[in-house]
DNA sequence: AACGTGCTCAACCGCCGAGAT
DNA sequence: AATCTCGGCGGTTGAGCACGT
């Protein structure tokens, strides 16, 4: 049952900072650093506070350069991307907004962007402890460890389940706006420039100024602050369909080397690539692409809405536009970009989203385009378990 | 004014991976 | 190779505040 705790509990302070604890922390860090041991540090600054605490202390609230609150909507627009791309991984995300951090970021996710995108109220304290049933659905998957039952609907995280609603929004929105009659044949809708399903947002580039990290940190308290560097090659610069090889052919690797066995088959890949060394030159520049999941769910033929197109239709949906509940201001037209995503800790960090993505592309991704429709086809499980929780979300 | 409910966010918990021993 | 220690991460909690009735 886990390893043992790092202190003792019986003498660690918990609870709220003092202005005093805060105060020998941040000048005992300012002025020797961390020492490259947190467990150690409390004990040298005769804190009765547990080393992880200190870190989290210093990490979210007292580093410098740190922002709080005040979100700006090139900031949503970020997180709402990356969170569809590539899911609850908040220090991935943060790395891309600097002087935000994880902590900051998934609160605010957890308690404004998401309602703001899926239109759900947060399950309330009684329907958390209690039986509330869409609560129950929607943390099914996450609270699933002790349960034998590893059922597909199990297997998909809420962060994927979210996604799949953030998907299924956009698509809603596409399907209301571009495809007029219905159309029950998604092969047919895959293949048909008028009824083509919308891509991921693309995420393309930060100025570089936007993007740089304070240098004057000292090493240590860029313990969970990573560095973005330059890019010499965005994302956004790159022929659309380098990109799209480039993610599938990643993706493609990645799910191989997770090895036999994995939880979920793959689908069939059909993608566009116009060369084999176009695409192994882009996927080494690449790290991520939103656009990949698509491409492995099968969307990769649909022609006729290029990545800015989803780029404004998400960032649309995001302030207002279709009218979504957020209604925030969209002043003068203008998008801003989003960040070609560099992913801290590289490889594993893709992994671990194609991992999800595989899991909810595979499963649910196989829905029509129908207008207006959320049809989820081949797998019922998913489809009628996703039901109640999916449209519960809309109408506000 | 009093009460109940919902929201926010700082902080905690427990698991995991990496590196050290 | 096995075990231990630590940093890092994502999920969850709960105190305090805001708001509605």
């Amino acid at each position: 049952m886990g390893r043992a705790p790092c202190c003792d509990k019986a003498s660690v302070k918990k609870g709220p900072w003092s202005p005093d604890e805060d105060a020998k922390l941040k000048a005992y860090i300012e002025e020797h650093g961390t020492g490259g041991n947190w467990i150690a540090l409390p004990h040298k600054i005769g804190l009765k506070r547990c080393g992880k605490s200190c870190r989290l202390r210093w990490l979210n609230y007292l580093r410098p350069n740190i922002k709080h609150g005040d979100f700006t909507e090139e900031e949503e627009h970020i997180i709402c991307s990356l969170y569809i791309s590539i899911g609850s991984r908040w220090s991935i995300i943060a790395a891309q907004l600097p002087g935000r951090t994880d902590n900051d970021i998934k609160n605010y996710w957890n308690t404004k962007l998401k309602k703001k995108l899926l239109g759900k109220r947060a399950p309330s304290r009684r329907a958390r402890t209690n039986q509330d049933p869409c609560y129950l659905a929607a943390g099914a998957a996450s609270s699933s460890s002790s349960s034998s039952a590893a059922t597909a609907t199990q297997a998909l995280s809420a962060s994927a389940l979210e996604r799949i609603q953030l998907h299924m929004r956009l698509q809603g929105i596409y399907g209301a706006l571009a495809c007029s009659g219905g159309n029950d044949d998604s092969n047919a809708a895959f293949g048909s420039a008028a009824a083509a399903p919308p891509q991921w947002p693309k995420l393309e580039a930060l100025s570089q100024a936007n993007r740089l990290l304070p240098g004057s940190l000292p090493a240590d308290a860029m313990a969970t602050t990573v560095s973005v560097q330059p890019h010499p090659q965005h994302l956004v610069e790159v022929d659309h369909h380098q990109s799209l090889a480039a993610a599938a052919l990643e993706g493609e690797q990645q799910l191989s080397s997770a090895g036999e066995g994995g939880f979920f088959e793959r689908p069939k890949v059909d993608f566009y690539s116009p060369s084999a060394e176009v695409a192994a030159a882009a996927a080494a520049s690449v790290e991520m692409n939103s656009v990949a999941p698509m491409v492995v769910g099968g969307y990769a033929g649909a022609a006729g809405f290029g990545p800015q197109h989803h780029h404004d239709e998400l960032y649309d949906f995001l302030y207002s536009k279709y009218g979504s509940v957020g209604g925030l201001a969209h002043d003068g037209g203008h998008v801003p970009t989003l960040p070609e995503l560099q992913c801290p800790d590289g490889a594993a960090a893709v992994v671990g989203a194609d991992e999800k993505f595989s899991a909810w592309t595979a499963a649910a991704c196989d829905y029509g385009a129908a207008a207006g429709g959320h049809q989820i086809q081949g797998n019922s499980i998913v489809g009628s378990s996703l039901h109640d929780y999916v449209l519960g979300g809309y109408g506000q």
